[in-house]
DNA sequence: TCCATGATTCGAGAATTATCGAATTATCCA
DNA sequence: TGGATAATTCGATAATTCTCGAATCATGGA
Protein backbone atom coordinates (compact mmCIF):
# COMPACT_ATOMS: atom_id res chain seq x y z
CA UNK A 1 0.00 0.00 0.00
CA UNK A 2 1.58 3.35 -1.66
CA UNK A 3 0.14 6.97 -1.20
CA UNK A 4 -1.49 6.44 -4.46
CA UNK A 5 -2.92 3.31 -3.61
CA UNK A 6 -4.83 5.01 -0.60
CA UNK A 7 -5.79 8.05 -2.40
CA UNK A 8 -7.54 5.42 -5.04
CA UNK A 9 -8.93 3.45 -2.33
CA UNK A 10 -10.40 6.85 -0.17
CA UNK A 11 -11.16 8.38 -3.19
CA UNK A 12 -13.39 5.22 -4.63
CA UNK A 13 -15.81 5.35 -0.92
CA UNK A 14 -15.80 9.04 -0.78
CA UNK A 15 -19.00 9.39 -3.21
CA UNK A 16 -22.49 7.95 -2.15
CA UNK A 17 -23.19 5.48 -4.54
CA UNK A 18 -20.04 3.25 -4.30
CA UNK A 19 -20.05 3.58 -0.58
CA UNK A 20 -23.35 2.49 -0.11
CA UNK A 21 -22.47 -0.24 -2.58
CA UNK A 22 -19.27 -1.30 -0.69
CA UNK A 23 -21.43 -1.46 2.48
CA UNK A 24 -23.90 -3.71 1.00
CA UNK A 25 -20.99 -6.26 -0.44
CA UNK A 26 -19.35 -5.88 3.35
CA UNK A 27 -22.82 -7.32 4.43
CA UNK A 28 -23.31 -9.58 1.64
CA UNK A 29 -20.31 -11.53 2.50
CA UNK A 30 -18.43 -13.71 0.54
CA UNK A 31 -21.18 -14.80 -1.53
CA UNK A 32 -21.13 -11.31 -3.07
CA UNK A 33 -24.01 -10.01 -5.07
CA UNK A 34 -24.62 -9.35 -8.91
CA UNK A 35 -24.15 -6.22 -10.46
CA UNK A 36 -27.59 -5.83 -11.16
CA UNK A 37 -29.14 -6.76 -8.06
CA UNK A 38 -26.57 -4.14 -6.95
CA UNK A 39 -27.97 -1.60 -9.35
CA UNK A 40 -31.39 -2.13 -8.10
CA UNK A 41 -30.73 -2.08 -4.89
CA UNK A 42 -29.15 1.54 -5.18
CA UNK A 43 -31.56 2.32 -7.39
CA UNK A 44 -29.17 3.44 -9.68
CA UNK A 45 -28.78 3.00 -13.77
CA UNK A 46 -26.35 -0.49 -14.73
CA UNK A 47 -24.00 0.99 -16.79
CA UNK A 48 -23.43 4.29 -14.35
CA UNK A 49 -23.52 1.80 -11.10
CA UNK A 50 -20.72 -0.46 -13.72
CA UNK A 51 -18.56 2.54 -13.82
CA UNK A 52 -18.52 2.91 -10.12
CA UNK A 53 -18.06 -1.16 -9.42
CA UNK A 54 -15.35 -0.78 -11.65
CA UNK A 55 -13.66 1.82 -9.80
CA UNK A 56 -14.36 0.13 -6.75
CA UNK A 57 -12.49 -2.93 -7.76
CA UNK A 58 -9.36 -0.97 -9.38
CA UNK A 59 -9.18 0.33 -5.68
CA UNK A 60 -8.55 -3.22 -4.49
CA UNK A 61 -11.89 -2.35 -2.37
CA UNK A 62 -13.90 -5.45 -4.27
CA UNK A 63 -13.58 -8.29 -6.47
CA UNK A 64 -15.48 -9.66 -9.13
CA UNK A 65 -15.99 -13.26 -10.39
CA UNK A 66 -18.73 -14.38 -13.67
CA UNK A 67 -21.24 -16.69 -12.99
CA UNK A 68 -23.19 -17.14 -15.64
CA UNK A 69 -24.45 -14.48 -17.10
CA UNK A 70 -24.06 -12.54 -14.65
CA UNK A 71 -21.18 -10.75 -12.83
CA UNK A 72 -21.12 -11.26 -9.12
CA UNK A 73 -18.93 -8.79 -7.29
CA UNK A 74 -18.21 -9.20 -3.41
CA UNK A 75 -15.98 -6.79 -1.12
CA UNK A 76 -12.32 -6.97 -0.76
CA UNK A 77 -11.34 -7.36 2.89
CA UNK A 78 -8.10 -7.12 2.49
CA UNK A 79 -7.60 -4.53 0.60
CA UNK A 80 -9.87 -2.54 3.01
CA UNK A 81 -7.88 -3.69 5.84
CA UNK A 82 -4.50 -2.36 4.06
CA UNK A 83 -6.25 0.85 3.29
CA UNK A 84 -7.20 1.14 7.25
CA UNK A 85 -3.90 0.04 7.72
CA UNK A 86 -2.03 2.64 5.96
CA UNK A 87 -4.08 5.71 7.63
CA UNK A 88 -2.75 4.93 11.01
CA UNK A 89 0.28 3.05 9.73
CA UNK A 90 3.34 5.14 12.11
CA UNK A 91 0.50 6.36 14.77
CA UNK A 92 2.53 3.38 17.18
CA UNK A 93 5.66 4.04 16.09
CA UNK A 94 6.29 7.13 18.97
CA UNK A 95 3.07 7.54 20.36
CA UNK A 96 1.10 4.59 21.30
CA UNK A 97 -1.21 6.74 23.91
CA UNK A 98 -2.21 8.41 20.56
CA UNK A 99 -3.78 5.57 18.88
CA UNK A 100 -4.68 3.13 21.57
CA UNK A 101 -8.24 4.48 22.04
CA UNK A 102 -8.43 4.28 17.78
CA UNK A 103 -8.16 1.04 17.06
CA UNK A 104 -7.86 -0.99 20.34
CA UNK A 105 -11.09 -0.22 21.83
CA UNK A 106 -13.66 0.93 19.02
CA UNK A 107 -13.00 -1.02 16.04
CA UNK A 108 -12.91 -4.47 17.34
CA UNK A 109 -15.58 -3.75 19.24
CA UNK A 110 -17.56 -2.39 16.67
CA UNK A 111 -17.24 -4.84 14.53
CA UNK A 112 -16.61 -9.07 15.33
CA UNK A 113 -17.67 -8.97 19.60
CA UNK A 114 -14.44 -10.52 21.34
CA UNK A 115 -14.22 -13.57 19.16
CA UNK A 116 -17.12 -16.19 19.87
CA UNK A 117 -16.74 -19.47 20.28
CA UNK A 118 -15.13 -20.69 17.03
CA UNK A 119 -16.03 -19.71 13.16
CA UNK A 120 -16.33 -21.56 10.33
CA UNK A 121 -14.20 -20.51 6.80
CA UNK B 1 -22.35 9.22 12.32
CA UNK B 2 -23.79 8.88 9.44
CA UNK B 3 -23.84 8.94 5.32
CA UNK B 4 -22.92 12.30 4.84
CA UNK B 5 -20.29 12.64 7.55
CA UNK B 6 -18.85 9.23 6.18
CA UNK B 7 -18.88 10.67 2.67
CA UNK B 8 -16.93 14.14 3.60
CA UNK B 9 -14.72 11.85 6.26
CA UNK B 10 -13.56 9.84 2.97
CA UNK B 11 -13.47 12.46 0.87
CA UNK B 12 -11.41 14.36 3.14
CA UNK B 13 -8.88 11.39 2.81
CA UNK B 14 -9.11 11.36 -1.03
CA UNK B 15 -6.32 13.87 -1.69
CA UNK B 16 -2.64 13.90 -1.50
CA UNK B 17 -2.11 16.60 0.74
CA UNK B 18 -4.94 16.03 3.02
CA UNK B 19 -3.58 12.45 3.86
CA UNK B 20 -0.72 13.48 4.30
CA UNK B 21 -1.24 15.98 6.68
CA UNK B 22 -3.55 13.76 8.57
CA UNK B 23 -0.83 11.01 8.56
CA UNK B 24 1.55 13.59 9.86
CA UNK B 25 -1.12 14.69 12.58
CA UNK B 26 -1.22 11.19 13.35
CA UNK B 27 2.21 10.49 14.10
CA UNK B 28 2.55 13.82 16.17
CA UNK B 29 0.32 12.44 18.41
CA UNK B 30 -1.97 14.83 21.35
CA UNK B 31 0.71 17.25 21.00
CA UNK B 32 -0.33 18.31 17.62
CA UNK B 33 1.29 20.87 14.98
CA UNK B 34 1.05 24.27 14.43
CA UNK B 35 -0.39 24.87 10.64
CA UNK B 36 2.98 26.88 10.10
CA UNK B 37 4.99 23.73 10.20
CA UNK B 38 3.01 21.25 8.58
CA UNK B 39 2.62 23.31 5.61
CA UNK B 40 6.73 23.38 5.47
CA UNK B 41 6.54 19.48 6.19
CA UNK B 42 4.27 19.15 3.12
CA UNK B 43 5.54 22.21 0.70
CA UNK B 44 2.56 23.29 0.79
CA UNK B 45 1.83 27.13 0.31
CA UNK B 46 -0.04 28.41 3.63
CA UNK B 47 -3.43 29.52 2.24
CA UNK B 48 -3.52 26.31 0.39
CA UNK B 49 -3.21 24.29 3.10
CA UNK B 50 -5.33 26.01 5.78
CA UNK B 51 -7.99 25.60 3.17
CA UNK B 52 -6.86 21.49 3.36
CA UNK B 53 -6.87 21.72 6.83
CA UNK B 54 -10.46 23.39 6.67
CA UNK B 55 -11.64 20.39 5.32
CA UNK B 56 -10.03 17.88 7.64
CA UNK B 57 -11.24 19.81 10.57
CA UNK B 58 -14.94 19.62 9.32
CA UNK B 59 -14.77 16.08 8.64
CA UNK B 60 -14.51 15.71 12.16
CA UNK B 61 -10.64 14.36 11.41
CA UNK B 62 -9.12 17.15 12.87
CA UNK B 63 -9.17 19.41 16.05
CA UNK B 64 -7.51 22.74 16.18
CA UNK B 65 -6.72 25.28 19.27
CA UNK B 66 -4.98 28.67 19.28
CA UNK B 67 -1.82 28.72 20.93
CA UNK B 68 -0.24 32.25 20.98
CA UNK B 69 -0.40 33.24 17.53
CA UNK B 70 -0.16 30.14 16.20
CA UNK B 71 -2.70 27.46 15.63
CA UNK B 72 -1.93 23.79 16.47
CA UNK B 73 -3.56 20.90 15.02
CA UNK B 74 -4.19 17.42 16.00
CA UNK B 75 -5.40 14.34 14.39
CA UNK B 76 -9.20 13.57 15.70
CA UNK B 77 -8.65 9.88 16.77
CA UNK B 78 -12.59 9.45 17.39
CA UNK B 79 -13.47 11.19 14.24
CA UNK B 80 -11.06 8.69 12.61
CA UNK B 81 -13.10 5.69 14.08
CA UNK B 82 -16.23 6.29 13.94
CA UNK B 83 -15.34 6.45 10.07
CA UNK B 84 -14.01 2.96 10.16
CA UNK B 85 -16.43 1.87 12.43
CA UNK B 86 -19.16 3.00 9.61
CA UNK B 87 -17.26 1.58 7.36
CA UNK B 88 -17.51 -2.27 8.06
CA UNK B 89 -20.81 -1.52 10.14
CA UNK B 90 -22.89 -4.62 9.64
CA UNK B 91 -20.49 -6.61 8.75
CA UNK B 92 -20.92 -8.70 11.78
CA UNK B 93 -24.46 -8.66 11.51
CA UNK B 94 -25.25 -11.50 9.73
CA UNK B 95 -21.80 -12.32 8.55
CA UNK B 96 -18.77 -12.33 11.39
CA UNK B 97 -17.05 -15.34 8.76
CA UNK B 98 -16.05 -12.20 6.38
CA UNK B 99 -14.79 -9.33 8.60
CA UNK B 100 -13.02 -11.18 10.98
CA UNK B 101 -9.95 -11.02 8.62
CA UNK B 102 -10.42 -7.44 8.48
CA UNK B 103 -10.09 -6.08 12.02
CA UNK B 104 -9.91 -8.94 14.39
CA UNK B 105 -6.25 -9.85 12.43
CA UNK B 106 -5.23 -7.06 10.75
CA UNK B 107 -6.07 -3.66 12.53
CA UNK B 108 -5.22 -3.80 15.67
CA UNK B 109 -1.97 -5.85 14.83
CA UNK B 110 -1.24 -2.60 12.58
CA UNK B 111 -1.77 -0.38 15.31
CA UNK B 112 -0.88 -1.22 18.78
CA UNK B 113 1.09 -4.70 19.68
CA UNK B 114 -0.79 -6.17 22.35
CA UNK B 115 -0.93 -3.14 25.04
CA UNK B 116 2.51 -2.86 26.66
CA UNK B 117 3.10 -3.02 30.12
CA UNK B 118 1.67 0.52 31.00
CA UNK B 119 1.18 3.75 29.08
CA UNK B 120 1.31 7.24 30.59
CA UNK B 121 -1.68 10.06 29.66
C1' DT C 1 -0.43 52.65 18.36
C1' DC C 2 2.41 50.57 14.79
C1' DC C 3 4.67 46.71 12.84
C1' DA C 4 5.68 41.86 12.13
C1' DT C 5 4.15 37.17 12.26
C1' DG C 6 0.91 33.30 11.74
C1' DA C 7 -3.15 31.97 9.74
C1' DT C 8 -7.56 32.33 7.27
C1' DT C 9 -10.92 33.89 3.64
C1' DC C 10 -12.18 35.37 -0.99
C1' DG C 11 -12.47 34.74 -5.86
C1' DA C 12 -11.56 32.98 -10.32
C1' DG C 13 -9.42 29.83 -13.54
C1' DA C 14 -7.85 24.94 -14.13
C1' DA C 15 -8.47 20.26 -13.50
C1' DT C 16 -10.99 16.35 -12.12
C1' DT C 17 -15.11 13.54 -11.49
C1' DA C 18 -20.05 12.11 -12.12
C1' DT C 19 -23.84 10.93 -14.99
C1' DC C 20 -26.31 8.64 -18.42
C1' DG C 21 -27.88 7.73 -23.54
C1' DA C 22 -26.27 4.89 -27.05
C1' DA C 23 -23.60 1.25 -28.71
C1' DT C 24 -20.99 -2.99 -27.68
C1' DT C 25 -19.59 -7.48 -25.61
C1' DA C 26 -20.64 -11.95 -23.42
C1' DT C 27 -23.59 -15.72 -22.22
C1' DC C 28 -27.45 -18.79 -22.47
C1' DC C 29 -31.23 -21.08 -24.59
C1' DA C 30 -34.37 -22.52 -28.34
C1' DT D 1 -28.23 -18.93 -36.01
C1' DG D 2 -31.31 -15.70 -33.72
C1' DG D 3 -33.15 -13.51 -29.78
C1' DA D 4 -33.06 -12.27 -24.97
C1' DT D 5 -30.63 -11.07 -20.83
C1' DA D 6 -26.65 -9.13 -18.05
C1' DA D 7 -23.16 -6.10 -18.01
C1' DT D 8 -19.65 -2.99 -19.83
C1' DT D 9 -17.53 0.79 -22.68
C1' DC D 10 -17.75 5.15 -25.15
C1' DG D 11 -18.55 10.03 -25.40
C1' DA D 12 -20.22 14.42 -24.17
C1' DT D 13 -22.29 17.43 -20.77
C1' DA D 14 -22.80 18.85 -16.01
C1' DA D 15 -21.08 19.39 -11.56
C1' DT D 16 -17.58 19.42 -8.25
C1' DT D 17 -13.04 20.19 -6.39
C1' DC D 18 -8.24 22.06 -6.38
C1' DT D 19 -5.03 25.79 -6.37
C1' DC D 20 -3.07 30.04 -5.28
C1' DG D 21 -2.66 35.42 -5.55
C1' DA D 22 -4.48 39.00 -3.01
C1' DA D 23 -6.75 40.74 0.82
C1' DT D 24 -8.13 40.20 5.61
C1' DC D 25 -8.09 38.85 10.59
C1' DA D 26 -5.74 37.93 15.11
C1' DT D 27 -1.97 38.03 18.26
C1' DG D 28 2.21 39.72 20.56
C1' DG D 29 5.91 42.92 21.20
C1' DA D 30 8.23 47.58 20.89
Amino acid sequence: MDTNNALEGFGALAQDTRLAAFRLLVVAGPAGMPAGTIAERLATPANTLSTHLAILTRAGLASARREGRQIIYSADMAGARALIGYLVEDCCGGHPEACAPLLDAAVPDACCPPAPKEMRL
